[in-house]
DNA sequence: TGTTACCGATAGTTAGAATATCCGATAAAA
DNA sequence: TTTTATCGGATATTCTAACTATCGGTAACA
């Protein structure tokens, strides 16, 4: 298919299309002349996954190319574990987190094996001394079920990891879980939230919270 | 204390304290003359929860002070849980998903008392539809386990804003959980692949993927 | 053979989130 | 009691990300 077509069928404005290949996240078409190329089924997949990344996953541009380089590179896959991990969410300055919140973090995770410097240890931290700074207080253990929720679902990535053979196919879904998760997760979380609410609090006689 | 301090203490500059103002997610200080006022600790905590928000939890300017505005209201809980829920994640266009997606999630959240335009449950089946739409295929109950992860969480959730009493308590920390906890999840969980995928592919001789 | 579509390069737009500058006070230090 | 530094409020400017529009020179199609 040539240009107009593959706008049409993805949706995309040619003017984007072009904006993505000229920030590397898409590959050019096979060129057939000049100013002529063709493109095929293959580009138009990874126009949604472009799409699944930003706009569903929330990354920029810029992330989204490093994690689609991640996926077309031979790098082993505990690489791409990383750039994929790194993407989700920008760097956290590890002096900006008190070592209060990382001990209680710390203890959270007892018996994982984590790095000092995983990003997402540091990220927890941060919500913790959020949490405190504002004077809240964890009276129910939220945390803690937060973490044996956070457990559960990274088995989950993992099975899913382990049910593909391909590197491709693995590598595509490190990315696309470790993106797209933190999206599914917290939409369930919120119809989750709703059922709950439902439940405790159904209203007999429209209860006042 | 005035404004040279606030800044200070708060780590924010005073040109952002008075943006943040201007924008109404700040209230002035108390006037002691036609230029001059005074700052509280409400107002320095004020700042943390701003910070808190934007920089922590992701949200914009715009969807703070709605949150910020849910929290200063009188507003029944209920209403304040939907602003927070609202505001973590723009809204899902409910004609731009499938039905076939839909039914898959509804499948998920079975006996689940959800409504129809619940946002997590339209963002939840647009993750179905760019997972199937880019061909890969859930192999090892990806979304259902998930989905149980999620119901972990709103159930801390829901403990957690049973634990406050008075009404301010509880309106905050709707929104603080809500916000936070998506940060707090998507770190943790990051923390748990790290954890489990060395556990399982623990390198006797360096196994390649 | 003329209109439409194409490629690639360059320039312009829009929105969000600050930043900077000015202005007439006022308060604090010398 | 003068400086001198700050203050609050209003307005204007900057910066970045993500597009979007235009242009010059072909090619394909009716």
């Amino acid at each position: 298919m040539r240009m107009a077509e593959l706008s049409s069928r993805s949706g995309v404005t040619v003017a984007t299309i072009k904006f993505y290949q000229r920030e590397n996240l898409l590959p050019s078409g096979v060129r057939t002349g000049p100013n002529q190329a063709l493109y095929g089924d293959a580009h138009l997949g990874r126009i949604r996954l472009i799409l699944g990344l930003t706009e569903v996953g929330g990354l920029t541009v810029a992330a989204a190319r490093r994690v689609l380089e991640a996926i077309d590179s031979e790098l082993p896959l505990p690489e791409t574990f990383e750039i994929a991990q790194h993407s989700v969410s920008e760097a956290v300055d590890p002096t900006t987190v008190t070592t209060d919140a990382l001990s209680h973090v710390d203890a959270l995770m007892q018996g994982w094996h984590v790095s000092d410097d995983n990003p997402g240890r540091l990220a927890a931290a941060r919500v913790f001394d959020t949490f405190t700074g504002i004077g809240q207080v964890d009276a129910a253990g939220w945390f803690r079920r937060y973490a044996a929720a956070a457990l559960l679902a990274a088995e989950a990535d993992i099975d899913e990891l382990d049910a593909r053979i391909e590197r491709a196919a693995k590598a595509e879904i490190v990315v696309v879980g470790t993106v797209l998760g933190d999206t599914l997760f917290s939409g369930l979380r919120r119809a989750a939230q709703e059922h709950l609410s439902s439940l405790r609090y159904a209203a007999p006689p429209a209860s006042e919270l």
